[in-house]
DNA sequence: CCGCCTCCATACATATCTGTATGGTCGGAT
DNA sequence: ATCCGACCATACAGATATGTATGGAGGCGG
């Protein structure tokens, strides 16, 4: 039997759904209750308002969005740069797509979103150092990456296959070449 | 004398404020017409309904952040593509990104944006094919340097002014350089 | 002066969402 | 068996938003 009774992990699991299906403007109580088929009460049991609610959501997004992911790339592969690469152009971009929106309206949305950029950023341009090239230029090198990934994500016009492979080629060569003059 | 009676232009211009400052959740004749100091009977004799507001604003940021750009890129500079670069990295990114955000929520607005993000991309290509790149090059490039315009607007993070020498000159270099192998 | 047209105020009905208060149900410990 | 606590339903009050209906205020042609 599904039991019926549900947990504060149930309720910002639906979230996170809702999230990266319908954007942050499904993030009510009334919605999530419906959603669930259970009533507000459930949702005010668990949370003390929907601002507690949210900083659980945007917590929870956190843990799924960075050491998740890191935790793989670091365990995985040989060449960390490419399969971050790969992974991040090839990824499910919905949720990133409303949190982001989010951050665009909420303080407390915005903030964990540019910790999160912060933590990201720093891991990249630490790829770049380890990959050989200058601090300063691993720096603005891995603003770029950032900033394409988050483009890329943020932007429904994709290219085609055959036009990925140029871009994936013209990434790498952002990420690898040595500066000849 | 200020003329105390508004036209429909006014509450566009009111709304394109509201979205710059507030995000489009502000997008509202309840809130508007607060700001404006009148009272909803006005709103609902200019627009039939907050849709049709909605696509006016649209419609207006469209030509306020494509047509008048790319006039004052074709008039002034010599060097378009680095005028472009300069222009775009150093504007105004608050009602860009609350159109983006609002791009999530809204199909109307997500198709504005989409149509909006076709024209621009397809100006940068035909830049870089003018400068003399091969085209799948410079359509590969230019889809990175849109999308690197798009990842700096909409992150919080910025570079602090010494890395921003360091980003635009790799940036400059991602727009220009020639294969070599 | 009169009536019309433009623009706005006011009032009402309705919908959605929040938060609280209160009571009900069910399982498990004693 | 009963009592307690976890979990949920229901009902209420209030805030905020939409859209409509209706009635001014004020300029302007006839």
């Amino acid at each position: 039997m599904t039991d019926d009774r549900l947990t504060a992990r149930d309720w910002v699991d639906a979230g996170l759904k809702a999230l990266a299906r319908s954007g942050f403007t499904a993030l009510k109580a009334d919605t999530l209750s419906k959603a669930l088929g259970v009533s507000r009460g459930s949702f005010y049991w668990h949370f003390a308002d929907v601002g507690t609610f949210h900083a659980a959501v945007l917590q929870h997004w956190r843990e799924v969005t960075y050491e998740n992911v890191v935790q793989q790339i670091e365990g995985a592969a040989e060449n960390r740069l490419a399969a971050l690469l790969d992974r991040a152009f090839r990824a499910d971009f919905h949720l990133e797509r409303a949190v982001r929106s989010w951050a665009t309206v909420e303080a407390k949305a915005g903030a964990m979103v540019e910790a999160v950029d912060a933590k990201r950023l720093k891991y990249i341009r630490d790829l770049l150092v380890e990959g050989g090239l200058a601090p300063a230029q691993a720096a603005a090198r891995a603003r770029i990456l950032y900033w394409a990934y988050l483009g890329h994500g943020l932007s429904a016009n994709k290219p085609k296959p055959a036009e990925w492979r140029r871009v994936l080629d013209e990434l790498a060569r952002l990420a690898t070449a040595q500066k000849t003059g």
